[in-house]
DNA sequence: GCACTAAATTGATCCAGCTCATTTTAGTGC
DNA sequence: GCACTAAAATGAGCTGGATCAATTTAGTGC
């Protein structure tokens, strides 16, 4: 493990049997809907999950495919994209440790919307939407658990396209640094590092812009001694600044 | 009622008592997450409920508002807006009777990101944010179908993001027209029209671009005789080829 | 039928950001 | 330390759509 390396960011370096039964119950209690179960309703829960690794960069499912299991990110990260008919890509969302994915509601004929992808090696726990959704009638509370989180999302959503709209390029990916420095953000000697690869295609494909313009702007920023960034790294050194301009008249 | 109507539009022209108690429990029924409840569920739920009337163009609450109510449309159309700092407006839906609006899971200090405003008259019902929670508690078939919801809205909403990320102006507008006919549509001696008062500017503010550029898009439309319309009135006449066109490579 | 008004259209100009093409560079493996 | 490669930066030219300004028109009230 004493390989160079020049990236700021941690490797997570997951072998597969960190991905087992073992870490799985452990880990399950930390998901934000299962946190109001007891241990034993937790176990039950539990056995409903299988767990899998993926290697960085690995496709969980497709755009496109039958939506057959509900995930859960226990290590790594995964984005989510969705692919347009001539190859263009959006960067939909970017998932932590305790994110779920998927359809929490998909009937049979159901597909998925949007592919899965690795950013990092990651452990992810899958269970059956049936199975799912017998635990939602079971726990009331994990139900409302999950409706909230999907409200919140709707919510991020509908701010993105307001951001989309009404916002120039510069403004919009000012805010997704900031957001990325919230929810990924590891403070360091570079600064706030966005613990997470990100290159200036995924910044683009999150801002609705060109990998380009992305470039020039990022060049701008870091002139401007608001941010230091490598490759597939950023780290923000300003984010006062960055606020202000992202939400600045 | 015998005035000149030059509008195709059919007005509602809703009185106070069309809103009254007599109407709740009947439409109550219908509305998509209360469908499974037997009658006397209903009845229940139903005395949770307070019913409003709203005038064309009222404002039921505003962006920044606490958050206190879950509102169901009964009759009407509400059309729910974020707004910019520079007041600039995106139109994040709009909705019918039965959808519900508000955010199903505010906690006590968090506050509408939207504006929700009539666009026609209409009637409302509202409910306590704590009493629809234990609705929820008490019938899980309420909660699941609540997210079911949710999550579509979070899929169409990711929709538009790409839309908004990757589609030409023309090809936005021709999807957002087909989806408003989809919704709204009613067969008639001019094509399908949708059944809602429609202006330029509201478009505009769905397609994320300038009031004059909706305009001439929907010239040209109007030359190829796609559709047809007049003052807040917009009917299809070729939907086919509007779908053809919002999909196109 | 006529006058009125806000909605819609149309015209002209401009620029933010896209595209295409090329060069530079950070990070890795050896 | 050196070579290699994919990521990032930079340059130049072009265009879709914004903006500003003026005109036309659909629908209503009288």
């Amino acid at each position: 493990m004493s390989q160079k390396r020049e990236t700021p960011l941690s490797s997570l370096s997951l072998e597969g049997h960190h991905c087992s039964v073992d870490l799985r119950l452990e880990k399950l209690g930390m998901v934000p809907f299962f946190q109001d179960l007891s241990e034993e309703q937790l176990r039950q829960v539990n056995n409903k999950f299988t767990a899998h690794h993926f290697s960085n960069g690995e496709t969980i499912y497709r755009q496109g495919d039958l939506s057959t299991m509900l995930r859960v990110v226990v290590a790594g990260n995964v984005k989510l994209i969705s692919h347009t008919l001539k190859g263009e890509s959006v960067l939909l969302d970017m998932l932590q440790p305790g994110d779920f994915f998927g359809n929490p509601t998909a009937g049979s004929k159901d597909v998925y919307n949007e592919t899965a992808e690795t950013q990092t090696d990651a452990c992810i726990l899958s269970i059956r939407l049936h199975d799912f959704r017998g635990v939602i009638n079971q726990y009331p509370t994990v139900a409302m658990s999950v409706l909230d989180i999907t409200t919140e999302r709707l919510n991020e959503s509908r701010q993105r396209i307001q951001h989309l709209s009404t916002l120039p390029v510069t403004k919009r990916i000012a805010h997704i640094l900031v957001t990325l420095g919230n929810k990924f953000g590891e403070e360091n000697r570079r600064g706030l590092l966005i613990q997470l690869p990100l290159s200036r295609k995924d910044l683009a494909d999150m801002a609705g812009t060109s990998t380009e313009t992305t470039s020039r702007v990022m060049s701008r920023f870091q002139d401007d001694d608001l941010i230091t960034s490598g490759r597939q790294w950023v780290a923000i050194k300003n984010k006062p600044e960055l606020l202000r301009i992202s939400a600045e008249s």
